[in-house]
RNA sequence: CGGGGCGUAGCGUAGUGGCUAGCGCGCCUGCUUUGGGAGCAGGAGAUCGGGAGUUCGAAUCUCCCCGCCCCGACCA
């Protein structure tokens, strides 16, 4: 195929968009290949279209390899499904509604289990007929409450969603290893860096569950990396500190400190005050803060948690809201207090909290507030803080939450050992072992050798395509522009033409014609009147990996062979370019 | 949904009560130019996000609405 310049359907931009930030938002939107539709929705233009299919193939090509099934089921779909789940109502705003003239309910389908489960219920009814797996290349629709970063988070985006049938947890566990193994082949072959991180199952329901993050720095999730592999923060669990003996510990002694109602302060104030001083400085990681919050569960009843960390960390917000589903957190409010008069703010301490005390507070701690450890810590009095309070021995907690902070040294069970390392990703795909949630709520069941029902088990594995387009350009671009991996790249060589001569139009369009032959496709800038800084400029921006400039040495039988991916340029012959480009694709 | 910001031509922007809304890029015509975003001359393109109001006069002030972007909470 052949795309020339003069004709080609883009218009690139010499300056970033006012509205883009990420780099692979302003850099497709420069380089001729989205424009905006509506927030969250994007068209498609020639070159964009032609990556978007690439990027497709490539999935398709592995997902057949892997011996699934393609499918395609419609994204308008009836209401009566999700409801047999649940989740017309449990999508909550994020799912499109509408209704078609007779008032009937339908939804644009955010994603698809129902569907599936359904339709092998429709086809199958025996264990002889599974394992099997299929999957759609299909239009999703989420009412998204912040769309972002241009692909990254649409409104209407492409996901590959694949679901796999067994009839036993063994054959899920196979079926599940089978999409992992895919998903490292496809990323691979994508040119997308990633890391394969634990998850948390959430909304979704299931057990085993991790995700395919793709390093970058516009990613909205953050994982660690520790000794023994990697975890979404959400999914990480903190190796809880062991007991010790607290029989030679001092006793518990309450102290005055006036205005300290932030650890900071305490600190300060502790280690300021003779009284109080110990053989080494104090420091927050000394102090036990006690954080209440406020959790709503579905029916909409509302109670009080109180949350035990040490000073040192917060709580992180996402590992808490993580922690607590289906509940939902909010804070902790004036009024509230006002209800609860025992709690003093910014002097609570762990004998007003627990379900045994008198305020009734579930009082839950990090796992390092271990039996034995010692704290300072509020004296449920305004300016009174106690020292030396021992876990185990001066108060107990209902139990533990692991809701602190991540931080760099952190020792954990989930991924295993000490954390090296925090970063951002992009959650570019995901896989789950569903289990039978969706089974049994629709009912599909089939035979087993004994000729008994049995509730299938299902898995559930998705990969963002239009977002995989965001990742590879946000992996792969410089400061002059886009620059493909030859696996996805929309076109394999962009052709410049620098100069004027008719010799060197006609040169380019054999030598075109020849790039075709050999089964590579072209971008000729064959326009006239262009100045070749503008081409280059132009080349660089789109990001073909491999640009051919044909101009004054073509005279002498040359060429010039540009690699996106190298520093430097190389003169080649006329008639050996074909077969040296051939070599890099 | 909470917080912050922005809406002036295809893109980037100036203009904070006063004449015909200015500039750069891009676009059109002509001439010239062609190895790193050329030059000259001429030209087209804007209901200043929408509505209501204040005023002799509104892009500019007030109110309401809409849209967009960023941070946070949720997901491929």
């Amino acid at each position: 195929m052949q795309y020339r310049m003069s004709e080609l359907f883009l218009r690139t931009l010499r300056e970033t968009p006012a509205d883009a930030e990420a780099a692979s938002h302003s850099l497709l939107i420069r380089a001729g290949y989205l424009r905006r539709a509506a927030a969250g929705s994007y068209t498609w233009l020639p070159l964009g279209l032609l990556a978007l299919n690439k990027v497709t193939a490539v999935i398709r090509e592995e997902m057949n390899r892997a011996g699934f099934q393609e499918v395609h089921f419609p994204a308008l779909l009836p209401k009566e499904p999700y409801e047999a789940t649940g989740r017309w109502s449990e999508y909550g705003p994020a799912l499109f509604r509408l209704q078609d003239r007779r008032g009937a309910d339908y939804l644009l389908a955010p994603t698809h289990e129902e569907m599936f489960t359904l339709l092998v219920k429709d086809l199958y009814s025996s264990y002889k007929d599974l394992p099997i797996s299929l999957y759609q290349i299909q239009t999703k629709y989420r009412d998204e409450a912040r769309p972002r970063a241009g692909l990254l988070r649409g409104r209407e985006f492409v996901m590959k969603d694949s679901y796999s049938f067994d009839i036993d947890d063994a054959g899920l566990e196979v079926s599940y290893q089978k999409h992992r193994d895919a998903y490292q082949r496809t990323f691979d072959r994508l040119g997308i860096k990633y890391v394969i991180v634990s998850a948390q199952s959430g909304a979704m329901g299931g057990s085993a569950s991790e995700e395919f993050l793709a390093p970058a720095q516009a990613g909205e999730d953050t994982f660690v990396l520790s000794e023994g592999g990697a975890a979404n923060v959400e999914a990480i669990v903190i190796a809880p500190t062991a007991a010790i003996n607290f029989d030679s510990l001092p006793a518990a002694q309450v102290h005055d400190t006036p205005s300290t109602a932030t650890i900071d302060t305490l600190v300060e104030f502790s280690n300021s005050n003779p009284e109080l001083r110990i053989d080494r400085s104090w420091s927050a990681a000394d102090t036990l803060k006690n954080v209440v919050f406020k959790l709503t569960n579905q029916q909409g009843d509302v109670r009080a948690l109180a949350i035990g960390v040490p000073g040192d960390r917060e709580i992180d917000m996402r590992r808490l809201e993580a922690a607590v589903y289906p509940e939902v957190v909010s804070p902790f409010a004036e009024e509230d207090f006002a209800k609860h008069p025992k709690l003093v703010k910014g002097y609570i301490g762990p004998q007003a909290l627990g379900l045994n005390s008198p305020s009734k507070i579930q009082y839950l701690v990090d796992p390092r507030i271990s039996v034995g450890s010692s704290w300072i810590t509020g004296a449920n009095a305004a300016g009174k803080h106690v020292f030396n309070l021992v876990m185990g021995r001066d108060f107990q907690a209902d139990g533990n939450i692991d809701v602190a902070e991540v931080q760099v040294g952190d020792n954990c069970l989930v991924p295993t050992g000490k954390v090296l390392e925090l970063a951002r990703g992009i959650e570019v795909g995901h896989i789950f072992q569903l289990g039978r949630k969706y089974a049994q709520a629709l009912d599909l069941k089939v035979l087993n050798e004994n000729g008994e029902q049995v509730t299938v088990t299902m898995g559930s594995y998705g990969i963002g395509v239009t977002r995989a387009v965001a990742v590879i350009a946000e992996q792969h671009h410089d400061e002059k522009g886009l620059r493909w991996p030859r696996s996805v790249t929309p076109v394999d060589v962009h052709l410049v033409i620098a100069g004027k001569d008719e010799p060197l139009f006609n040169g380019a369009t054999k030598l075109a014609a020849e790039l075709n032959q050999a089964g590579l496709s072209v971008i000729i800038d064959d326009r006239m009147g262009v100045s070749v800084g503008v081409k280059f400029n132009d080349a660089e921006l789109i990001g073909i990996p491999t640009i051919i400039v044909i101009g004054k040495k073509y005279a002498d039988g040359q060429v010039e062979l540009r690699d996106r991916f190298a520093e430097q340029s190389i003169d080649v012959p006329i008639d050996e370019i074909v077969a040296t480009v051939k070599q890099l694709s």
